[in-house]
Order: C-alpha cells, then sequence, then structure tokens
DNA sequence: TGATAATGATTACAGATTGGAACGATTGTC
DNA sequence: GACAATCGTTCCAATCTGTAATCATTATCA
C-alpha cells in the first residue's frame, strides 16, 4: 500500500515515552542550573537529601544509590566534605565503614536545596491547573510504581549507553 | 515549631518534576537498552528518525538537534555511513554542505526502529489504561508547549553539568 | 573583478570523566 | 588461627568531551 501511515499524529512529537525522556531531560537540566547557584551538581543534591532521610550509610550503599561506582563515590564525597556539608565518621561497631551524616552547616544548605526544589516544581509544572498538577503526579507515581522504581534514587546521575 | 513538616506526603517521592526526571531517564535507558539490540545508540536512532523526516540537512544543522558539537558529529556519521545507512552527497547549489539520506537499508532499519519504539511506549505506559495514557500525553504536551521544546529532538543526549 | 569575510566539514588535541582492578585495613567464617 | 569477604581508597588505561586550527567553498562588496 502506498498510503503507509507515517504520520499517525501530524506533526506529531511522538508517544508519551518520548516526551517522559524530553520532558524529564529538560527538567534534570533546569535543576542542574538552579542548584548549580548553590555550587552544587544534581548528584551532590540527591547525595544530600539522601543523607537527611537515611543518615548513618555506608558510602557503598550510597553509592550504589546514586548509581556511580565506589572508586567514583570517594572524590566525590571528598568535595563535601571540604565544603564542610558532610563528615564522615567510622562506625562503632565496624570500623571499615565510613559512615557519612549531614553537618549543621549541611543541614542549612539542604533547607535552601528544598526551596529550590519548590521552585523548580512549580516552574516545571507551570502550565497545569492544580487539579491537572496532582493529575500529573498520580499517573507518573502509577508508572513509577510499576517499573519499581526507588523513590528519589537514580535520577539520571547515570550515563545513558 | 518541633512539628516541622518534613514530609508533605508521606513516603513521598517528590513532585512532579523529581518524578519526571527519574521517569524520563529510566525510560530513554530501556530505550537504549533496545535499540542497542539493533546495534544502535539513542542518537544514531534519533538520526535516523530526523533523516526520515526532515531530509538533505546540512551536518551542522543536524549537530544543532541532535545537541552536539559538530566535531564530534562527524565520526557519529561515519559510523553510520560505513554501515550503509545513511549517505553523503554534496549539496548541488553548495558544495560546502554535505546533505545527508537515507539508504534504502536505513529506511528498513528504520522501519524496525519504529516497531521498536511502538513496544517502547507500551512497555512504559503498560499500567495505564488507553484513557489514562492519552491524558498523560496531554499533561506533557501541554508542559512541553509550555517549555517551548523542539519536537523529538534533544532527548536527553546531551550530558548533564 | 578581486580581495576579504563567513560558513561548512574535518582534523588535531588536550583535558575531563569513566569504571575496573589492585591494595591495605578490618571483619566474618569455620 | 587461617582464609575468604567487605569497605574505603588509590591507580590507571580507555573513552569521551569540546575548542581551536585547517581546508574548501561561498557570500560580500568596494
Amino acid at each position: 500500500m502506498s498510503t503507509e501511515r507515517e504520520n499517525e499524529h501530524p506533526a506529531s512529537r511522538g508517544g508519551a515515552a518520548f516526551l517522559l525522556a524530553q520532558l524529564g531531560a529538560h527538567a534534570a537540566q533546569r535543576f542542574a542550573d538552579r542548584v548549580a547557584e548553590l555550587d552544587l551538581t544534581p548528584a551532590q543534591a540527591g547525595l544530600l537529601r539522601l543523607l537527611a532521610q537515611a543518615p548513618g550509610h555506608s558510602q557503598r550503599e550510597l553509592a550504589d544509590m546514586l548509581g556511580m561506582p565506589p572508586s567514583r563515590f570517594v572524590p566525590f564525597a571528598d568535595g563535601l566534605q571540604e565544603r564542610g556539608l558532610i563528615e564522615r565518621r567510622r562506625k562503632p561497631g565496624d570500623r571499615r565503614v565510613h559512615a557519612l551524616r549531614l553537618t549543621d552547616e549541611g543541614m542549612e544548605l539542604l533547607a535552601r536545596l528544598r526551596t529550590v526544589a519548590r521552585a523548580h516544581e512549580e516552574d516545571v509544572c507551570q502550565a497545569l491547573s492544580p487539579d491537572e498538577h496532582q493529575q500529573l503526579i498520580g499517573l507518573l507515581r502509577r508508572i513509577a510504581d510499576q517499573q519499581q522504581l526507588t523513590p528519589g534514587v537514580h535520577v539520571g546521575y547515570r550515563r545513558l549507553r
């Protein structure tokens, strides 16, 4: 047949998966721009959030959660430690592990980070009414649940292969 | 106040922006896995799609659309050319530019690519009913329009800084 | 017309980023 | 008490990055 349906939607832009990838990358980039004003990368911000909600993890576990190899995690954490945002403590029970914790300064920065995140959320969803905003969150969570994604982790810090 | 609302949504996972970034990265990764079976990277797949819907572009323009510097575009296109998927033709009017086109073989692969993309779409939105699926696309398009995103391009081929 | 600037494709290259392997220190196993 | 496993760390080679220089072609314009 000559009239093959090449454009299912005329002047379309792909389905939900492509839109998701595109908007996700764009949102991530905007977030990166915002946290850059706090001298943070998204991964650094992710670690701070992680330490706040689950302190005392080993570096290996944290590296896993952020999706980076332990070898790279070391200089990564070094930077935050030198800035006085986190601290390494030998875990009393197991002196191999360095349990990481937020310092007071780190918690202050985290507070500012939360403000930035709220502004970011508003920015991204500016085009939607409050109802639609909640609707979108509902749909996205359904997908996230079904794909078994860990909450708030692996937010694209890993590279695409 | 001691009862500061640290968790606005109990056991929450962030707002729409975070979900978007997370799901987008996840969807992009799954797509990367799928197209890898065709020996393609997402960027290569993107170029094929681009050439199909707008042939005859210069390399510089294409590099721009994909978000990569022209210098990197050259070896990038070389690979596809060596595999016989695209061909370079001197543009008659302006012999500086290499107008890129899909070969027949490239168009065949693109057909398979479309099948993969459809399966990917279904996979990502598996958790949603057809109605909800359309609902999601509508919401995402609203956001994409408001953020003035070019359709189908820049799907995260760029790196985060 | 002819000189000069601008553009496209390509190459060259130096710097950053990547993950795996190896290494000491410590702990679990038996 | 010997041996394997784990954690943090260092080392390193391979890859990937973008900028600048280069060559060919075209536009500008006096």
